[in-house]
DNA sequence: TCAAAAGTGTTTGTTATACACCCATGT
DNA sequence: ACATGGGTGTATAACAAACACTTTTGA
């Protein structure tokens, strides 16, 4: 782990900058993960380097013979051990003055982490990666707020479109976990009624035939997000809309 | 305007990459247009290099001093004339063998060009630069076909979101006009009667108190797009959809 | 007077919203 | 028994889709 904080604190001091990768052209992964409702971002502290001490986005430069995504999945998976996500390009960013010194620009990408994963990075050796709420962020190195806060709005946008939400969420959930998750995002109240017709009127969940354990109330049904349903909708021009 | 091809022709071969350029890392402009309803994109033609006589879309590399927006800008203009667009980046493109001989990664951005623009590109002395309907584009270099696919997706997608199609037409326009563009953008037929209803409905058009002359029909009133209105009600939350 | 497009009205079915209500279960 | 969330029902209003209709104008 502290290999890939080397390598990515590497991209601040070029002399660290390790061979076979694009000069100019980093990759920032924007990780969003769920803790009871709450949305939260992944950071890492850099360890060397001119931002020695400072919170960053997880990123890291691109080897020659690497595609981009494989750049993101590949820094994301070394810094947390988590593969096949949902892991999608954002934006590039590369404003003159963004980094110091030299022109980098910086592909931006970002992915969700279900809430089996979350804990699998928070149990993880890398004691300098952290979660913090959307809310209670540090200061970020370079202009990394920036990119958080198009991908806070970006996310927004395609929560609402698209299911990608369901890969914040454990395999099986309930139809409150799921609101709790839009309401999380989005940051509002739903009616629970009608977010519970909508969601089902679409026939995106298989239900699990088995209920909740352990809590002081009535237990919730389980359902699991039919990824089959949801390609067959698709082709058949199919919009999700929250 | 040779100059202009001459700089993005360079991109094809290294020996004529200008010096304050950023290596690896270019600019592809996806430029729409509308004619008669149909939507077209602008394409240039190579007049040196290894891709000579083939079709590309304009684009060029990016000075170490410059953002890339207005590098795409820049590109845009000293090849159409054309200033003060709609430009937005679409998505970086960079597949490791999507450029031959040496790994360049594209920033692609997109633009809409009004109707009098239209005209105006066409009729500039760049004889190499020239519109094609979308359904019938030439072969293109290296992975601009791609860029082409996934902007025309993309634009649909928007479209349908935001009111960028006013882009396309001339400042004043009738609602049939406006129909027609969007006809034209998503491939499908509208009723006119609803279609009219919803646009007014928005309170985004003002009259110009004035009709349309020498058509064979009824002269049908003329609107202009009102930004103003757009912003103040885009900050109340207001969703723009078709 | 006819074609062509401008522009209005109306009917019908669907969907969104708000809110009242009953059900099941652990403490 | 009661708090907590699970889950259903329904009245109302807003909206979308389809389509029939009247109006204006140049040729």
């Amino acid at each position: 782990m502290s290999e890939t904080n080397h390598r990515y604190s590497a991209h601040v001091e070029p002399s660290f900058t390790p061979k076979n990768v694009i000069k100019s052209l980093s990759i920032d992964n924007l990780i969003f993960g769920l803790d009871h409702g709450k949305l939260d971002i992944l950071l890492v502290k850099h360890k060397v380097g001119l931002s020695k001490g400072q919170w960053a986005l997880p990123g890291g430069f691109i080897r020659h013979d690497e595609n981009l995504r494989d750049a993101a999945s590949r820094h994301l998976h070394e810094l947390t051990g988590v593969t096949d996500l949902y892991l999608e390009q954002l934006k590039t960013f590369g404003r003159v003055d963004r980094f110091p010194s030299e022109r980098v620009i910086t592909v931006a990408y970002y992915a969700l982490v279900s809430a089996e994963d979350y804990k699998l990075v928070a149990g993880n050796n890398a004691s300098d990666a952290c979660w913090f709420g959307i809310h209670e962020l540090p200061e970020l190195i370079f202009d990394h707020k920036e990119i958080v806060d198009f991908g806070i709005q970006h996310l927004q946008q395609q929560v609402r479109r698209r299911p990608i939400g369901f890969n914040l969420l454990p395999e099986k959930f309930t139809l409150l976990q799921l609101q709790e998750l839009y309401e999380g995002i989005l940051d509002t109240k739903l009616d629970k009624p009608n977010f519970r017709r909508k969601i089902m009127k679409m026939n995106l969940l298989t239900s699990c035939e088995e209920k909740q354990t352990g809590v002081a109330h009535r237990a919730a049904k389980l359902y699991r997000f039919d990824e089959q349903a949801y390609q067959a909708l698709t082709e058949k021009g199919f919009s999700f809309e929250i």
